[in-house]
DNA sequence: AAATAAATTTAGACAAGTCTAAAATATAGA
DNA sequence: TCTATATTTTAGACTTGTCTAAATTTATTT
């Protein structure tokens, strides 16, 4: 069993990888899990002692077959009960992450699996992450950015990248939502913003909107 | 905000007022919390340094208005949870209370307000207990140990004054439940074992059962 | 009322997780 | 390659919550 910041940081070792294949920097890990690098060098040592990662001085770290296990356990756990919340507590999804980041470190496997089930099994939680299942399976993305469209293609909206409040209530406030259907109307290549088509409106989004919403092409 | 310690012992204390109304012991407060009474008195001290209890050497612990109203909050949360996972994700009420005492650590007062809600606002947990309302009142309870009852009286079952998995399981296995009917036939004074009548059938039971069962007159 | 026993507190230590300041190592620029 | 800079690690300290062993206070018994 693990302790809770122990989880935290699998959990932010998980996240990072995506960017450092070659191992997560102490200095990435400090920023990610607001603290010193002092620290993390610290809680890194306890992890490799418990082969919960690969660790080398100065050359980053990694997690191992059973920290990933562990990581996405926790995750799988943090996006099941953000759908709870979302669809069952009439949160809004710009207001889970926070509870959702203390409910994930219950332990209890009848808890998770009873919850899996009582929501259904969902397959993304409120920000259209995949939710991985019992045993750890992602279900595979199939998904480019926003940005990525070209003039005249259309979509749907199947998630976000960036799920910060900011940024989740300027969704809301411009009426986007997972599940409208886009459509890239032009192009601007000189700031790279552009005009979409949303469930029938007329949009100008900027690029830092169009790099941040994951699209299913249609 | 209070730590997870802080929360346990103050919900100790309120437990533990019922029988010690003139100051909890730090002993008795050590059996409780399955803790030595040096780490009471550490506790206790820094208790008291935040006005939650009120503490002279050597004369045991009260809780102060702020630390009773803390430690109802976290009755309130253990007891909902409770009912969510009987009715919500199919547990039985022997195994609630591991995970109920991890959940009632959570802090979000709109997770709680919602859940409330989303249970219809039940006014007793699996075991009987009652759900204080958001503003730390307890519904009067208005009900009598099984023992207490005499040949030919009648009640329904409503609650369990002991609430471990071992006696909740030897209920189960003897098919009483809250909400049954009870009728005294018999009872011998020499052990205190009664026989009565549980929806329509005989069962012969001890003292111990008859003194852990709550009952409402009819 | 003194002596013994029981309960409680104090003193000092430890583990987890964090910090600051200083030292060590790696990386980049001239 | 040598130096300057950035990154990372180490050393030592702090906090929370716990422990053991010793000291103190309260309660009990004769």
């Amino acid at each position: 069993m693990f302790s809770l910041s122990e989880e935290n940081y699998l959990k932010a070792i998980f996240h990072l990888q995506n960017s450092y294949k070659n191992g997560v920097s102490t200095n990435a890990l400090a920023e990610e899990m607001q603290t010193k690098a002092s620290s993390v060098t610290d809680m890194v040592k306890r992890l490799s002692e418990k082969e919960l990662v690969n660790y080398k001085k100065y050359q980053g770290v990694k997690l191992s077959e059973q920290g990933r296990a562990a990581a996405i356990e926790v995750i799988r756990k943090h996006r099941l009960w953000e759908v709870f919340l979302v669809e069952k507590l009439n949160f809004n999804w710009d207001e889970v992450h926070e509870v959702a980041e203390q409910l994930e470190h219950i332990k209890s496997e009848k808890l998770t699996a009873e919850l899996d089930r009582f929501l259904g099994h969902p397959q993304r939680d409120p920000h259209g992450d995949p939710i991985p299942d019992a045993k750890g399976n992602f279900a595979v993305a199939n998904r480019i950015l926003l940005s990525e469209l070209k003039i005249q293609e259309t979509g749907i909206c199947v998630g976000v990248k960036d799920s910060s409040a900011e940024f989740l209530q300027y969704l809301d406030k411009n009426n986007i939502s997972l599940g409208g259907n886009v459509k890239v109307l032009e192009k601007e290549e000189f700031d790279q913003s552009m005009l979409i088509e949303m469930d029938g409106k007329e949009l100008m989004i900027s690029k830092q909107i169009s790099t941040n919403l994951y699209i299913k092409t249609t």
